[in-house]
DNA sequence: GCACGGATTGTGAGCGCTCGCCAACATGCC
DNA sequence: GGCATGTTGGCGAGCGCTCACAATCCGTGC
């Protein structure tokens, strides 16, 4: 009795192993890997025996063990900065499911600040869970030459800050979503535009503003004044603030909606009235911007598209393909109440 | 010159293995695993030759094999749901950045409903990963039963939806939050506080109401009247529009600022003013909440700290302890133009 | 010059799994 | 009946690391 518990009590000590599995459903511990792998040499009736082992065994197949016999983790690595802010976090979670439903283990971990010490650690990390490949969705002009300079051995792809280059990658074309922000204002009558950029060194943020500047370029416009912000709601309301005191300012194209509503609110101030006096679109499609007050027009991206293609394109890097592609998906403009037809004077 | 390339090739194909870095530092593996983990006996000259070998050979050690052979991962699971919300995301990044200050990885896996297969889906793929204890956030009010029902063979760590209970748990005190709150209107000299809920099985919106509830009880005043939201702005806006057609409402605590928002918004549209006709507070000091329009009196909550103490209590469940315990931090007001004196009519 | 104890270092046996290869068996054909 | 063929299954060698233990080194004291 005795022995017994004392027999059981040293058998949950670890878990039971493959052996196990094998005794229980007298079979090999070979073909316990064979019914585990889907394997089809074998038997129904010994496959049906091995499960039944499985289940109750309670037997669970030590992952660690797997991947030091076969090198493969099954699992991909995503380096992510500025998880805070809502499109990288979006872009997270949308590579965290691509991934899991093509069958990878995602694994995130966010660098706090850009520096190549930070990347580096943050990478190292990765490799340390043996990680088959990278994400990279660091949206910084420097990152991608961050990323290359640590000539990891095995596949990067780029997620965020994408510009056409020597990687695989698969981004939202920011130009063509700041084109068609502009192009509404334009359209609504407005005889040029404004810009409250994001930090300058983000690869986004300087998309967006080429976006902006050709948009003008396009009509034969001059491009209204540019101010410089830091993706924060109160850079926006400081940048809107300078703005109120332009009355010539009728639109402005914010880089994003979080500093949209810092500008809003600095316009509100000033006692100028939104769309009527100015136009405000922002960028990003935040589910608060519906509720802004006025509620916000602003461009959405496909983040869960995005998601499935930076998977595809890993998927295909790990296949062997080591041709560079660059995937952009289309940004989608969501009119609301902020732009409005520009008032006669 | 072919040779020696197809060596070199076939060397980059497995990475360095401790013996290869025994050979090359003229002692054996043993050594090697020695300096890798800092042992005390190995003599100062050798420690040095080992190093070097190590960054000659770019070695970097196996962290499966280290698993198989120790049976520690050193790595903890985290699983959240809505990573969306602001709440359990900062969570989930406090927890991750204090885990890894503890020298722990910090697997996060997110559940988008919340089933109890989908919680044993999330928990099987942390088990793979061979985590050593879960943290649960999952704010559910049947989340904890659900979890335990699991039974599961490491320790669990509650962050969430706490209530006292026979678990190891962190946490912040919603009850004290909501009611500094509701106190803080009743101190402007309003006669009684509205409140819009969050999903009412969530604990924390269980929690916020209760506090809300005790605020009036102390003082003997009766409850304003309280409206079912689900966290979004959208809900806060439906709520609000209803709000806004009883004139007798002039404050009102809402369960999150995405609500707050929409409540606001609600409030601009039906032509009531805040603060003057009505005081706004909310629950979170989202980043944005300074720059809505008035900027929102809210409740801020120590999300580092909470992380911390939950990967405090990890540690020490880790090491044994399984007396359960419960650690709640204090939230702190933050008040802004929202929430004003009532007006006297 | 030698035994002795502490400081260093080496040896060998797993951890649980997969892979390559071979053994056993059933089947079909001549 | 004997053989080639195809199907199932078993065996043993690692994967790279840590652990327990054994072996070696060194300076010391006599």
């Amino acid at each position: 009795m005795v022995a017994e518990s004392s027999q059981r009590e040293a058998g949950r000590r670890r878990s039971p192993s493959m052996a196990d599995v094998a005794a229980l459903a007298g079979v090999s511990h070979q073909t316990v890997s064979r019914v585990l792998n889907d394997s089809p040499l074998v038997r129904e009736d010994t496959r049906e025996r091995v499960h039944a082992a499985i289940v109750e065994l309670g037997y669970r197949r030590n992952a660690a063990a797997r991947l030091l016999a076969t090198n493969q983790s099954g699992r991909i690595g995503m380096v992510s900065a500025h998880l805070a802010l809502y499109g990288p976090s979006m872009i997270a979670s949308a590579v965290q499911q691509a991934g899991r439903e093509a069958g990878y283990d995602v694994a995130v971990v966010g660098v706090l600040e850009l520096s190549e010490e930070a990347l580096r650690d943050a990478v190292d990390r990765l490799l340390d869970q043996a990680v088959e490949a990278i994400v990279v969705a660091v949206a910084h002009r420097d990152a991608l030459n961050l990323v290359r300079s640590l000539s990891l051995p095995i596949p990067i792809v780029l997620v965020q800050g994408v510009c056409r280059g020597d990687v695989m990658a698969a981004g939202i074309d920011q130009v063509a979503g700041a084109r068609i922000a502009t192009e509404h204002l334009l359209d609504l009558g407005h005889r040029s535009v404004a810009h409250v950029s994001g930090p300058t060194d983000w690869t986004e943020a300087a998309q967006r503003r080429e976006g902006w500047r050709q948009a003008h370029e396009a009509r034969g416009l001059l491009p209204g004044p540019e101010l410089a912000g830091d993706w924060t709601a109160g850079s926006g309301y400081d940048n809107g603030l300078r703005i109120a005191r332009s009355p010539d300012v009728s639109a402005i194209f914010v880089g994003n909606d979080a500093m949209a509503l810092g500008v809003l609110k600095a316009l509100h101030e000033a006692g100028r009235s939104v769309p009527d006096d100015v136009s405000v679109v922002g960028f990003d499609d935040v589910p608060e911007s519906a509720f802004y007050w006025p509620a916000l027009t602003t461009v959405a991206q496909a983040f869960p598209e995005l998601g499935r293609r930076a998977v595809e394109l890993t998927v295909r890097a790990l296949g062997g393909e080591d041709r560079p592609m660059v995937e952009l998906a289309a940004p989608e403009l969501v009119v609301r109440a902020s732009s409005g037809p520009v008032r006669p004077r």
